[in-house]
DNA sequence: GAAGTTCTCAATCGATTGATGGATACAGGG
DNA sequence: CCCTGTATCCATCAATCGATTGAGAACTTC
């Protein structure tokens, strides 16, 4: 099966290198080519009408768009467009959101070019490619409930380190109810306390990282 | 100054697709020359001894040797050597330490290529290029004091949930004890709770993420 | 051996936290 | 309309936590 189609892979990543990296092991490929690149969401959905790519490699951290908004947003009008998702850290919560939205595959940066190659190759032939690790962790999240829309405040101001008073007043509720949702989050994330749900929180994902630094807008 | 001297470099970086593309976008750039890479830091010293490059690029997370005991090695037996160091999250307690091992330069690996080149003509010459937001961060973690190794066991505890019941059980000393230690490390950490010394000590990356998941050994 | 660190432990006390039980509102489905 | 589920809110109370003070033992460093 030599030349029996050559694949038109889109690299969407901010990370200069990395997408240098990606196209310079690709290009070197027999049967795979780099038809076009993008390096934020905006840019990737332009790139992706105007290629038609076979398989989209993506990148979930983006500037402007996000990894998972621009798979949702492509699947509304090319519902057959294929996406393997390039993640760094693997505990991200996304991951979950992406395969979701129809990503096929997954992809930990620190691959090998193997893993890269016969993913393409497979998530190309139809086929999806989620490591069994990833694969239990997406079952578990499953039967895991959703946090509401208040218990989620609620944990992002536990992760930001501020006490049920602090919460209670900055949410605008009664320092009991704070203590309510906390019940409540701390159930549903499987721990029993609060240092427990904010280191939880940011090893999922489900708080950012890089949200720490900042003041609280 | 075109052909003044050729700059020989090491790339040192464990993600065989970051490797790759910082190795496309150097070749291709005139007066500056990788001449070694390696995927590990046993590999890297191996590497380094052998071509004695004038700018060796290296990442701080890798497998068998971190980036700081390489660069703390190879200055051992080679002081003038001219490090730039690597790293994804500029979050990292590790960028520190590696400055104080001898690095002379930092890149975040968002990097331009023209931020890439330019860092490493300067090393090259002689100079060190710290961005300012990363001097005044050093500059501050300079005047606090750093956790003994025992805050430091106490600190890693109350990252992975445990009270300090638990604490005090595990480290086999009494709660009175455990409350001592981390009354000192909440001082210098200058956070005032068990929850903002977690998340402080994920993001300063003084205790790692990856460390989260396993069941702790 | 004097000085400095670190690690250890104790006792007290106010503040914070988490468990528990319960109230209200609001959405479909039957 | 009633029932069930869900999200929001509140109060009480025992357990835990953090601040504070003081002090002895082991180990360096000079």
């Amino acid at each position: 099966m030599a030349a029996e189609e050559t694949i038109r892979v889109l690299v969407i990543e901010d990370h200069h290198v990395v997408r240098q990296g990606l196209v310079a092991l690709l290009n070197v490929v027999d049967g795979i080519e780099v038809i076009g690149e993008a390096a934020d969401g905006v840019d990737a959905i332009t790139q992706f009408r105007k290629h038609q790519p076979h398989v989209t490699l993506i990148d979930l951290r983006m500037p402007r768009l996000s990894g998972v908004e621009v798979i949702q947003r492509i699947r509304m009008e090319t519902p057959q467009a294929r996406f393997i998702v390039l993640t760094t850290y693997d505990g991200d919560e996304d991951i979950y959101r992406a395969l979701q939205a129809g990503a096929r595959a997954y992809l930990l940066k620190g691959m090998t070019t193997e893993d890269l190659v016969s993913t393409i190759r497979a998530v190309h032939a139809g086929k999806s490619h989620i490591p069994p690790a990833i694969a239990q962790r997406l079952a578990e999240r499953m039967g895991t409930e959703e946090l509401t829309p208040r218990e989620f405040d609620v944990l992002e101001q536990i992760v930001h380190g501020r006490s049920n008073k602090e919460i209670a007043s900055f949410l605008d509720i009664s320092e009991a109810t704070v203590k309510t949702h906390i019940n409540s989050l701390l159930g549903k994330l499987g721990v029993t306390d609060r240092t427990q749900a904010a280191t939880a929180a940011i090893q999922r994902g489900i708080v950012p990282l890089e949200s720490l630094r900042k003041p609280k807008q």
